[in-house]
DNA sequence: TATTGTTATACTCTATAACTATA
DNA sequence: TATAGTTATAGAGTATAACAATA
């Protein structure tokens, strides 16, 4: 069914931005601490993943070791992160998450989940659940194969 | 429903990142000429409505005028769009894609739409007719009322 | 005076290359 | 030699403020 699979790809690629661009700007507002998408994606990976090193979450998130390294050293001024050398090998770092990073995570999350809540009301019941099960397959055709390792085939 | 909004926000919130970081790297590869998202957006605004302003422009893709402004240098300068006086305004500007950036929107288009459905692959009919109905319920919900139409032409 | 767009400036985010410390 | 992370550097991309031209 190649057009159909053509028809939804084009349907991802209009609507995806636009919901990204909501989310963005969610997430950067002062309603919420300001954090970036990546940023979040970090903390919510450690919330997640304690302990974690930097290549972890790199990978996680999508960035070069370098880039996260500075991203991290951000965290770590701001008092949401800490770093560890790990004791079993020296070269890696041990990343968690302070009491205050758990607390601004949790309020981003809150935040953004609150405005796309106001914006989704506009809909159905039924096209809520529609979206449910449709960001639960696209989550298993884009999950990283090594976090979520569904039935992705090569 | 309340429940039932929040868990789709959560979930939107969860996967919608995780494909935008699939578009954003096919569209930046070099099996496309290479494009930002915003310039992409740009493009394709501008595909759909010839001869628009730049503050039509900026407020579709989301950006402000001044970085708009910059963008379009860009464009204008890698031989994708057209900036002309408008000779009944002499303040505003009026853009149109020139032949390449026609055939190069064209190629981006084809070559991100080419890469999702290779993922997409990986899921059932169904679930793809799902994500079709729930695209559509988001677009409704996240357009912003002056442009409802966010499509590309083909 | 109000509107449209540009310039000046600064900051964030990201990458590549080169380096340090450890294994 | 290979790996984990950092530093140095450079280039997009974006914003706010100030400006110029036109209405």
């Amino acid at each position: 069914m190649q057009t159909m699979a053509d028809e939804c790809a084009c349907e991802v690629l209009e609507v995806v931005p636009l919901v990204m661009r909501a989310i963005r700007s969610e997430m950067r507002s002062h309603r919420t601490p300001e954090l970036s998408v990546p940023q979040f994606r970090a903390l919510a990976f450690l919330g997640r993943h304690e302990g974690a090193s930097l290549s972890d979450v790199a990978e996680h998130v999508g960035l070069t070791p370098p880039s996260m390294s500075k991203m991290v050293e951000g965290l770590v001024v701001r008092d949401l992160v800490v770093r560890q050398v790990s004791p079993s090998d020296r070269r890696r770092v041990t990343l968690t998450l302070t009491a205050r990073g758990k607390s601004i995570l949790e309020s981003a999350h809150q935040g953004t989940v609150a405005h796309l809540t106001e914006k989704l009301a506009a809909l159905s019941p039924e096209e809520r659940a529609t979206i449910v099960q449709a960001m639960q397959a696209l989550r298993r055709a884009f999950a990283s194969a090594k976090e979520a390792n569904t039935g992705i085939v090569r």
